[in-house]
DNA sequence: CACCTTTTGAGAGTTACTCTCAATTCATGC
DNA sequence: GCATGAATTGAGAGTAACTCTCAAAAGGTG
């Protein structure tokens, strides 16, 4: 989860090849047949559009009927690609690469250590590619409760991946309830991380910000007391 | 959190003074005015045949037109008394008493403890008094997508509260970003443990998952591992 | 270039929700 | 009791997000 990442891309009708998670980036899919490649693009225009359209006038006063003329196809196709107007906003195909490096690392290093690595490069990642979208996304996220509904959807997709991993690294079933728990509160942990730095104009640097959520977490749910003026334990 | 109590209550338009919180119990608002028992009676009557007809026909099949049709009110009065459909379901009342009783333990136990015997008392009240409707509730939080989207939003109610509890016990902002996430943190967790008993169709003890997780927690996300058939940590 | 499959657009229909306004119902002072 | 004012309700019209169906268009393949 760079920031809200992670995507309800497993509710979407196709699951894109997705290929370049980028909407911006250089070649929009290279390689397969023009049929694909025609609908990468479309996919890319509808986002596009609707991210414009947003920043223009407002996340309400964005019809999807103005997004489809804007992407310059017809209302049914929009809701062919994102069976919803907020997932036109969430999705996006950051999980898969997220799962990529988390499997990548030292499988005998705490998991917190390894998201805390991982997360580190995909938020840089995100601000070198897409610098605009992680703000507007998170700000969206605080701001239009149905997209912030909409997230819930995107962290249980993203704690499911994180479950598997887990699972995997441990030998336990991915459908425990000690590993399902821990996902989850991880992931609740780190969205809120991300809602922390929209609601405080994204002055902090999220990378800072998921560090000291981490080390709080791994020093311990009511461990080791956190630095505290009062002393007190969480 | 019983389960997935907790409310979106804050968005209600009228913040009722909740009174009672359980619909089947003895007198529906006993000293006030007559317009505000009127005003508790539709509301439980909205509540009621909401549960009744989904229990009969499922959620997506109940329209607001049939709820308003049982509860012989008129549809704009059902949207006046709830925001969104899915708040007929998950409305209730039980975060007052929640923080009520968090208050009530002493401020130097840790929060995860507090927790464990707050909601092992939760868990059980809302078995003597309501013994279907958590059970719908859950199940319905784990298989329509529009309920368990809005569950988020209370989640972050609930969360918030947490926050304030912390805040006045540690002498931290409520707004701060370790309070925070930590609050998050556990309320993901609780919530995946919910929907983990809908998903195993409630065969546990709710109130045994709680403790599972509420120890998993304590024994440390990264810290000493949790007895795990390979001896990984987490 | 013909054949088959996939994708698209057009249109009609459903439903959750919003707004406005007039009618009703309760509360209050006399 | 009863008149006056405030809160609550119902009726109705309107919007916008979806869903479904079907025929047209476009891509892939021999």
């Amino acid at each position: 989860m760079s920031d809200n990442d992670a995507m309800t891309a497993a509710r979407t009708s196709t699951p894109q090849p997705l290929a370049d998670p980028l909407s911006g980036a250089a070649s929009p899919g290279a390689g397969m047949g023009l049929r694909e490649r025609k609908k990468l693009k479309t996919r890319i225009a509808i986002r596009d559009a609707t991210y414009r359209l947003i920043r223009e006038r407002g996340y309400e006063a964005t019809t999807v009927e103005q997004i489809a003329e804007a992407a310059e196809v017809s209302p049914s196709t929009v809701f062919r690609y994102f069976p919803t107007k907020e997932d036109i906003v969430l999705t996006d195909e950051y999980d898969p690469l997220l799962e990529e490096d988390l499997r990548a690392r030292p499988a005998d290093e705490p998991i917190v250590e390894s998201l805390r690595h991982v997360l580190r490069r995909a938020v840089g990642l995100g601000f070198t590619e897409e610098p605009e979208i992680s703000r507007l996304r998170t700000k969206l996220m605080v701001e239009v409760p149905a997209v912030r509904s909409r997230m819930l959807e995107s962290m249980s997709v993203t704690g499911h991946m994180l479950c598997r991993v887990i699972a995997d690294r441990t030998g336990r079933d991915a459908d425990d309830l000690e590993v399902r728990t821990f996902s989850m509160g991880l992931i609740g942990a780190l969205t809120e991380t991300a809602a922390y730095w929209a609601e405080h104009d994204h002055q902090d640097d999220l990378g800072d910000l998921v560090d000291r959520t981490l080390g709080m977490l791994s020093a311990g749910f009511a461990g080791p007391e956190v630095a505290s003026p009062s002393g007190g334990r969480l």
